[in-house]
DNA sequence: AGAAAAGCTTTTTTT
DNA sequence: AAGCTTTTCT
């Protein structure tokens, strides 16, 4: 079918009669949300409901229909791979024509159009984009002049409240006073003003300044906002649900004046408002653009029914949609597996022998996923997989571009593309060791702030003064030639030999040849792949921009393999089958982001589950363990109330977990769950109550390897003892009669337990 | 300045 | 329990 459409955009773009082969392809609500060019759309998307294909095909549509060039349209994604993949499905349909098309991150088109203006903001177009290890340490710094005590007000918490200013568009003199909240006794305004201003010293940005900046761009210059207003006749935004604050102002500034705008995304898939996204765009959306014409997409062609009617179940629970139901013409399937298990451990080689029986019937391991609320569950599974040799790749994890070892190699790049890159100078003067402490840096940052010039151009002065002892001068001024000799040999050789010139003579390469300690070949390995990277990319500036918005590589490794993924890493992926470890309440939904977030966040987990589900093709296999270690503590875990959310019809459930179900259902869990001491038991619904009964059949053994564990570890609790209880919390043993304890919780009060139900902390 | 020791968080999710 | 950061000691 690509083939045709192929076939259809390069050789037929004359104008046609009828309709365009291409739209045959889709059924009329896609046609719709494709058709509508002109004014505001929006496109209400379900799960695989073929949201991508929309988006390309109204892409492909505008430039064969003519009615703008390539460079005239604007597509913005969330992730690079998602832009990335839009760019070569459109490729595919209309040829080489794609490349011109503005597809991207929000961010990386900002930082684009930062480029062209930074002179309008007070910065130089070579600005760096800082990491968050730099912005870590200039909040140290700013917080420093203050005299603020980094443990009582943690530099990252600042950070987290200066991002989500900036998530809302909000620049130090629009945030309002009443914002100013406690940290540190309301200086947090103060700090975020402060922190600008370096940034500006430093020619440099973070990751919200990218946006911040061009809004402020637009703002106050008419002439360049009427300039992108023009330029963008048709502006296609993906993951709309997703957007912030200042995504959607800079939206609407780009698009108010022709209005062709065309947002595509799924309020039940919102997964993002930790990181400020707004679900409320989506209704702003519909104000701001009153005539806008409204696509929904229900029918999915992903999913069996049974998995559709499990996910959509599952969301009807969340209050505040704008309502969506989801169908599918695709025959009967496999219900959803629902399974509970002892422990993490066993819960990881079920899946591992499912994946195997899946394997010996014929799936591809491409095919497969287990996908985690976090990522720490992934280590069990990881072992898992290693023990039995299951190819696995970890999608998401540690970032090639964060590792320390291409970080510090970045640092030198940054530091020879811009002579203003204070923290980049930091990271690396004394890496390797050069005998320039953290009491020479304190000097020169007080001296640099005392004269009001960066701390390159501090230490150059420094260095003809007496002010260092001989020793360290010496050690500074040959750090400072060895920099300029790199830049002078900057504009003569490639920077591909640069790199290797740089990392050479800086001692780099040596520091890690002698350093004994595993990690170090791997370092090198990386610093490797560093330069092979570099080649890719004709110029230094182009490839620093690109380490600092896309952070990661493309593995091409072959083979295959099953992907083993966070949930949010999973939106917008599709697998046949797809594993839901860990359905247990304080893990999924998680506990953290409830304390903090209330109901709205438990929503916001409901989705996740829903964007979890959806992912499955054929079928889906949801699990929960009994026990879990967490911080390296036994601890007791109640199933997650999203599986009792879930419609019996739709699901299959298995509850002996292999030999040795006799033992392993016998526990304080099991035991106290069942007498209704954790929940009661109205509360719980049919989920609930088929677990329950099928736990009841189940025969209890003495003297299980657990509980032995268990009444060892118990039988030392005494008087005035600190404790932890599964229901009540931490408290303090009053009494101790026998195995009864009377306890004192710091938030049930005082309450009269068994030994066994607590735990020594 | 550098090494050793102590202390403290970690484990939510990321462009 | 481990790894990281900060503090302390030489």
């Amino acid at each position: 079918m690509t083939k045709k459409l192929f076939e259809y955009g390069a050789g037929n773009t004359a104008s046609f009669k009828g309709r365009p082969s291409y739209l045959s392809h889709l059924n009329s609500a896609q046609c719709d949300a494709v058709e509508a060019l002109d004014g505001p759309v929006l496109v209400l998307a379900g799960a695989g409901t073929g949201k991508t294909r929309v988006l390309t095909t109204r892409l492909a549509h505008i430039l064969t229909t003519r009615r703008a060039f390539p460079g005239q349209i604007l597509a913005v994604t969330f992730t690079n791979k998602a832009a990335r993949e839009m760019r070569d499905r459109v490729a595919a349909l209309v040829g080489p024509l794609a490349e011109d098309l503005w597809i991207g991150t929000f961010h990386s088109v900002a930082a684009r159009i930062l480029r062209r203006h930074a002179e309008t903001v007070t910065l130089k177009p070579n600005f760096t984009i800082l990491d968050t290890d730099d912005q870590i340490r200039l909040l140290k710094q700013v917080m420093e002049v203050e005299n603020l005590d980094h443990s009582r007000w943690p530099p990252r918490a600042l950070l987290g409240i200066i991002q989500r200013w900036k998530d809302r568009g909000l620049v130090p003199k629009s945030v309002s006073a009443s914002e100013s909240g406690e940290f540190a006794n309301g200086k947090s305004v103060a700090l975020y003003g402060e922190y600008q201003r370096r940034l500006l010293t430093l020619n440099a940005c973070d990751f919200g300044d990218l946006l911040l900046h061009n809004l402020s761009i637009f703002r106050e210059n008419e002439t360049i906002l009427d300039d992108y207003q023009r330029r963008f006749q048709y502006v296609l935004v993906d993951e709309y649900q997703d957007t912030n604050v200042a995504q959607y102002l800079w939206l609407r500034l780009l698009a108010m004046q022709n209005r062709n705008i065309c947002c595509v995304g799924d309020d039940d898939q919102s997964i993002y408002s930790w990181r400020g996204a707004e679900i409320g765009n989506i209704l702003k959306f519909e104000k701001d653009f009153e005539e806008s014409k409204i696509v929904r997409l229900e029918q999915n062609y992903r999913s069996t029914p049974e998995i559709l009617a499990a996910a959509s179940a599952l969301i009807s629970n969340n209050r505040g949609r704008l309502g969506k139901n989801l169908w599918t013409e695709a025959a009967g399937g496999e219900k959803v597996s629902l399974r509970s298990v002892w422990d993490g451990e066993i819960e990881a080689r079920e899946i591992g022998e499912d994946i195997e029986s899946l394997q010996r019937a014929g799936t591809s391991l491409d095919a497969i996923s287990v996908l985690v609320r976090a990522s720490f569950q992934m280590r069990e599974l990881e072992e898992r997989f290693m023990k039995t040799s299951i190819p696995y790749r970890v999608i998401g994890g540690p970032r090639f571009y964060e590792r320390m070892e291409i970080r510090d190699a970045i640092a030198y790049l940054r530091l020879i593309n811009s002579t203003q890159d204070g923290l980049a100078f930091e990271r690396i003067v004394n890496t390797p060791r050069r005998g320039i402490g953290t009491t020479t840096i304190k000097i020169l940052h007080s001296f640099s702030r005392a004269s009001g010039v960066s701390l390159i151009e501090a230490a150059r002065m420094l260095v003809e003064t007496d002010e260092l002892r001989p020793q360290i001068r010496r050690a500074v001024s040959k750090f400072l030639s060895d920099l300029d000799r790199w830049r002078s040999l900057a504009a003569d050789i490639n920077h591909v030999e640069l790199t290797e010139t740089v990392l050479d003579e800086s001692g780099y390469t040596e520091m890690l040849l002698n350093d004994k300690s595993p990690e170090a070949p791997g370092r090198l390995e990386n610093l490797k792949e560093l330069v092979a990277a570099l080649e890719d990319f004709d110029a230094l500036p182009g490839f620093l921009e690109h380490v600092s918005l896309v952070m990661d590589v493309d593995k091409t490794d072959g083979g295959e393999m099953v992907s083993l993924m966070t949930l949010h890493a999973a939106k917008g992926l599709e697998f046949e089958y797809v594993f839901l470890p860990g359905w247990e309440e304080g893990t999924f939904p998680n506990q953290r982001s409830m304390d903090e977030g209330g109901a709205a966040a438990l929503e916001e987990e409901r989705r996740l589950a829903y964007v979890g589900l959806t992912r499955a093709k054929k079928k889906a296999y949801i699990s929960f363990a009994a026990n879990r270690r967490v911080y390296n503590q036994w601890q007791s875990c109640i199933p997650s109330r999203f599986i009792e959310e879930l419609p019996e019809e739709t699901v299959e459930t298995i509850f002996d977990s292999g030999v040795h179900e006799d033992l392993e259902m016998r526990s304080v869990y099991s035991e106290s769950f069942l007498k209704g001491e954790y929940w009661d038991e109205k509360e719980r619904g049919p989920g609930f109550h088929r677990w329950k009964n099928s736990q009841k059949n189940t025969q209890t053994i003495e003297g299980n390897s657990w509980a032995v564990e268990y009444k060892k570890a118990s039988g030392n609790i005494v008087k005035g003892q600190r404790i932890f209880h599964q229901k009540f919390g931490y408290g303090k043993v009053l009494l101790v009669e026998g195995d009864n304890l009377s306890i004192s919780f710091e938030k049930a009060g005082v309450k009269k337990v068994k030994e066994g139900f607590v735990k020594p902390t």
